[in-house]
RNA sequence: GGUCUCUUAGCUCAACUGGAUAGAGCAGCUGCCUUCUAAGCAGCAGGUUCCAGGUUCGAGUCCUGGAGGGAUCACCA
């Protein structure tokens, strides 16, 4: 459907007129060709203004040239404006109708063929020690959606994450839990998993802080504080940064901790049944919520099988001598020339750090699925830490490094400022989703149309129309940019929402039904478009390029915007036009084919940010 | 302090990657439901695009400097 492409064919129309009436060789990208501003008259622009020094005449002249020529050799041009240095087209009434047919022809419109590559998006990667918070729903939205894009893109797409399953934190929570949990389970308690083992971390934390400040009216604390106390600094500012230490040296309960990480490492049968016990309560938690979001994986990567991946990769690159060892034994690789520092890959104890199993777990996942794409949906606060992997990975020449993409999210903060886990104003996921999908409810407690249907119904429309308004909120936004989120805005209905884009779809439904299917569509070839119809048409027609574009920007902001704008525009035409009611048969039967691609689009679009539509609402 | 990054209407965000008079929503004010769903539409008001220079036909967008926020600079993850 090559035809369908309106800017591409413009573009190319384009060079041929400059080459016939100039023989100027220009390249079809390289032609600017905008959406007409709305004050003037025609659809696409093309902007002159590059060609005016090159061949020494007016924005006017060549405007006037090239619409001539466009219009001579191509019918369906079907007029021309010259304003400034700007070439405005119009475009015949039969060439929207084949548009018209084009969408309607095509078999998931806007979606690209499958190009047999593949990609791996990574997101999500919680640790197992507390409940998901509004900043891993950003992270999951934006990775579900990302691969949803993708995926309409052509690709083959594996969803997976690296879970933080172990170290010090999860021990917490399993002393905690041992210690003070007398057999408590989830069940038991009537708590969501990954809730009841966050409490248990939490539990840990407050545990520990008693302890420490009973401590600090020891002998041996005094002792401590007036040996390292620097001049100057309160007693009380000494403790607050003295904390990890005595958790390292004095703390009973952190040595019982680290007790605790040493015999999980050392493979200690009863202490990785308790974790294994633990993890599975949080696992069974985090699959409520990922199921409430709508969101899946194809595989899942531990931490506690990665860890130690990438240690011998590390001894290759010291052969090759990519990567240095010092006389303590520790391993070193030197960036320095591609702008970067000095990184430790190995400590002097042999062991491996993030970076090494980052390096093992991106071999591992090559291996795995053979992709030449890899995304790794993280925050913004690791930016460094990627350029830093993904030189590695260069130098290493993996055949995937120049597939590397971090998808670089800003993070999310409250209308009051930074989440802030110690002051506990963390936005908890559950409780957000629970709470837009209650405000749906509330806000359509005076719909007619709703309370014909039965519970069932009702509350899977409240669940889609709440999930949205969550949903886009946070997808609107450009992927990368820090966001503000108010949750007062999120169960708002009214506006740039989700569930103002559902209303449009619904209003299409709604008279969709009205029609008699065996009344026939009467032929409406001859029917003369209107301003609006055109402009909706052409939006539905740019559909495949805001993909491609969402695609190659990793942005489904681009996307979000897309579809609010199509829904925006149908809103209008809803309210300015009778479909059932037109002027005419031809104008009633074309409306109603229009519509029918609109919905379909609507509906595919936001799709792609994991919304669903409800038929009714 | 070094590096990276951000700053657009009272608030939350756009601006097709350098193009026409910088646009939406929210909040405020005003209209429009016996007519296909008013979770809608229309109107009013709201701007020195942080500041100062520069590049060119043309800058919110690019370059330099400055101000203010954020991130990051571990043998943590």
């Amino acid at each position: 459907m090559e035809e369908l492409h309106i800017i591409k064919s413009l573009q190319a129309k384009t060079v041929e007129a400059l080459r016939n009436c100039y023989e100027l060789e220009e390249s079809p990208d390289s032609i600017l060709i905008n959406f007409t501003k709305k004050e003037f008259d025609g659809e696409y622009t093309i902007v002159l203004f590059p060609y005016v020094k090159r061949l020494k005449q007016s924005p006017q002249e060549i405007g006037t040239k090239i619409g001539d020529y466009l219009q001579e050799n191509h019918d369906f041009v079907k007029s021309y404006g010259i304003v400034s240095g700007f070439l405005n087209l119009s475009l015949s009434n039969s060439y929207w109708h084949n548009i018209l047919l084009g969408i309607n022809d095509a078999d998931s419109f806007g979606h690209k063929p499958k190009n047999g590559e593949k990609i791996l998006i990574e997101y999500s990667s919680p640790n197992t020690n507390k409940p998901l918070h509004l900043g891993h729903i950003r992270n999951i939205l934006l990775g579900h959606s990302c691969a949803e894009i993708y995926e309409a893109e052509g690709y083959d797409v594996i969803r997976t994450q690296i879970v933080n399953d172990r170290g010090i934190a999860v021990c917490k929570s399993m002393y905690a839990w041992q210690e003070y949990g007398n057999g408590e389970t989830p069940e038991s308690s009537n708590t969501k998993g990954d809730h009841f083992v966050g409490k248990y971390y939490v539990l840990f934390d407050k545990k520990f802080r008693e302890e420490y400040q009973s401590w600090q009216s020891s002998d041996e604390a005094k002792e401590v504080l007036i040996n390292n106390i620097k001049d100057g600094q309160s007693d009380e500012a000494f403790f607050n940064n003295y904390k990890n230490q005595y958790f390292n040296s004095f703390s009973k309960i952190g040595k019982a901790t680290s007790s605790l990480l040493k015999k999980w490492e050392a493979d200690d049968a009863e202490t990785v049944a308790l974790w294994k016990k633990l993890n599975g309560w949080v696992y069974d938690g985090f699959n409520v919520t990922y199921d409430a979001l709508g969101v899946a994986f194809t595989k899942l990567y531990y931490e506690s099988d990665t860890y130690k991946l990438g240690r011998d990769v590390v001894n290759q690159g010291l052969e090759k001598s990519l990567y240095y060892k010092l006389e303590d034994g520790s391993i070193w690789v030197d960036l320095e020339d591609a702008g970067l520092d000095k990184k430790i890959l190995l400590r002097s104890d042999g062991t491996a750090v993030y970076m090494t199993q980052d390096i093992g777990t991106a071999m591992q996942r090559y291996q795995d699925f053979n992709v030449n794409k890899m995304v790794y949906v993280v925050g913004d606060e690791q930016n460094y830490h990627f350029k830093v992997l993904f030189e590695i990975l260069k130098r290493l020449g993996e055949p995937y490094a120049d597939g590397l993409h971090h998808l670089s999210y800003g993070m999310v903060d409250l209308p009051e400022g930074k989440m802030k886990s110690r002051e506990g104003t963390v936005v908890d996921a559950d409780d957000l989703i629970k709470e837009v999908i209650t405000e749906a409810a509330y806000a359509a407690k005076d719909s007619a149309v709703l309370n014909e249907l039965n519970d069932e119904s009702k509350s899977e429309i409240y669940r889609k129309i709440g999930l949205a308004a969550l949903k886009f909120q946070i997808l609107k936004v450009g992927a990368t940019r820090r966001m503000t989120f108010d949750p007062k805005e999120s169960v708002d209905m009214q506006g740039t929402t989700g569930p103002y884009i559902q209303n449009a779809f619904v209003r299409i439904q709604s008279i969709l039904r009205k029609i008699d299917e065996n009344e026939g569509a009467s032929d409406y070839g001859d029917y003369i478009l209107n301003t609006d119809e055109i402009h909706l048409l052409r939006t539905m027609a740019n559909y495949p390029d805001v993909i491609s574009n969402a695609a190659s920007e990793y942005d489904p902001s681009i996307v979000a915007q897309y579809v609010y704008g199509l829904a925006k525009q149908y809103h209008k035409f809803h309210h300015d036009f009778r479909i059932i009611g037109a002027e005419s048969e031809s104008a009633k039967w074309f409306r109603i084919s229009l519509i029918k691609e609109i919905a379909k689009i609507l509906e595919s679009s936001i799709n792609l940010l994991g919304i669903e539509m409800p038929e009714r609402m």
